[in-house]
DNA sequence: AGTTTATGTCAGCATTGTTGACATTCCAAG
DNA sequence: CTTGGAATGTCAACAATGCTGACATAAACT
C-alpha cells in the first residue's frame, strides 16, 4: 500500500501511474476546496442563525418541490432526527411549508415559502458566483475532468441520486 | 444573477456558456462527491472514540513534522481552542507529540508517535485507495481539470497552503 | 522594568451529527 | 374487520466539533 506506485493500463494508448504523492494531491485539493465551496454561504449564514445543514435542506427542497422528509434523508446523508431538527426550525420560520401528504398522511411534502425562495437565492447565488469564477478561471476542458472525477469519487447511491436530479431539471 | 446564463470569452478560440443549470450541477457534484471523499476513513474514526477532525490533524502533523499548533490552524481554517480539543486527546492518547519549542518556548512542535503514524496510514490509505479509483475511472485527461477546478476555488490563503504542501514533499 | 503582542490552554455555548423511544398511518394476514 | 407489523415522522438526550471569552506564559518592544 504504501510503495508509492500504483497504475494500470488505461485506455489502450497512455497509462496512469498514479505515485502516493499524486493521490495526496488530489486528498488535499479536495479538502482545501471544499472549504472555498461552503466559504461564501457559511458567511451568510453566520449572520442569522442557521447553518449549512440549513442551507443543504433549502437547496434540495427548491430542487425537488413537495420531496418527502424521507426522500430527502436519503440525499442529505443523515438521519431523519438530525434533518427533522433542522426542518422544525425552518418551518417554525416560515421558510419552509411542511403539509401532510394526500395519498399517504404518513408522509410530509415540503415546500419553501416565498421567504424560504428568497434565502435560498441569496445562498446559492454566492456560490454559483465562485463556482463560475472557478470554471472561467480553470477554463472548459477542466471542466469535463472535474465533474467525471467527482462523479466517481461518489458513492453508488449518491450516484444515483445525482444522476436523477440531473434527469429532472426543474 | 438569475438570467440562467454567464459567458464572457476564453482562451480566444472557444467560449464559456455557463449557465445556472451547468452550475448547479457541479455544486451538487461537489456535495455528493466530498461524501464519498470522507466515508472511508470516517467508517474507521467511528469505531474508535475520534472524528474527522483527529484524522485532519494527524494528516497534516504527518506531512510536516514540527509544525506548531499555530501554523496547523491556519491550514485547517479552524480557531486555535476548536485544534486544541482534538490535540489534547491525541496527546494524552500517545498519538501525538507535543514538544515546547526550542527556540520560542510559546510554541508547540508536533509529531506523530509510532502509533500515530499507524492510524494516519489506516485513513490515508482507505483515502488514497478511493481516490486511486476515481482517478482509474475518469482517466488521465480528467485529473488535469478536476485538479485545475478545485484550485481555482480555493481561497486565496489555502491556495498558497496547498502550493506550500506541494513545493515540500516529505 | 513595564507594556504590548503572540502562543497556547481552559471553560462554556451552538450547531449538527448520533441512538432510543414513541405516535401515527398504512398494509397485509388471518 | 381486526390485528400485528412495517413505514414515516417527532421528541429527547448525548457526542463531536465548530465558536467566543478569559487567562497564563513567553517574547518583543519602548
Amino acid at each position: 500500500m504504501s510503495d508509492g506506485r500504483s497504475g494500470s493500463g488505461y485506455g489502450g494508448e497512455s497509462l496512469l501511474f498514479l505515485t502516493d504523492e499524486q493521490l495526496r494531491q488530489g486528498i488535499e485539493a479536495m479538502f482545501f476546496a471544499y472549504q472555498g465551496f461552503t466559504a461564501d454561504p457559511d458567511r451568510i449564514l453566520g449572520e442569522m442563525a442557521y447553518g449549512r445543514a440549513h442551507h443543504r435542506a433549502m437547496h434540495f427542497i427548491n430542487r425537488a418541490p413537495g420531496t418527502t422528509v424521507n426522500n430527502l434523508l436519503s440525499i442529505l446523508g443523515v438521519t431523519k432526527q438530525s434533518l427533522n431538527r433542522v426542518l422544525r426550525a425552518l418551518v417554525e420560520d416560515g421558510l419552509v411549508d411542511s403539509r401532510v401528504g394526500t395519498l399517504d398522511k404518513r408522509e410530509r411534502n415540503l415546500y419553501l415559502t416565498d421567504r424560504g425562495r428568497d434565502l435560498e437565492q441569496r445562498l446559492s447565488d454566492a456560490q454559483r458566483i465562485r463556482m463560475r469564477a472557478a470554471y472561467k478561471q480553470a477554463g472548459p476542458e477542466a471542466v469535463q475532468g472535474f465533474k467525471k472525477v467527482l462523479e466517481a469519487m461518489m458513492d453508488a447511491d449518491m450516484r444515483r441520486a445525482y444522476a436523477d436530479l440531473r434527469e429532472a431539471p426543474q
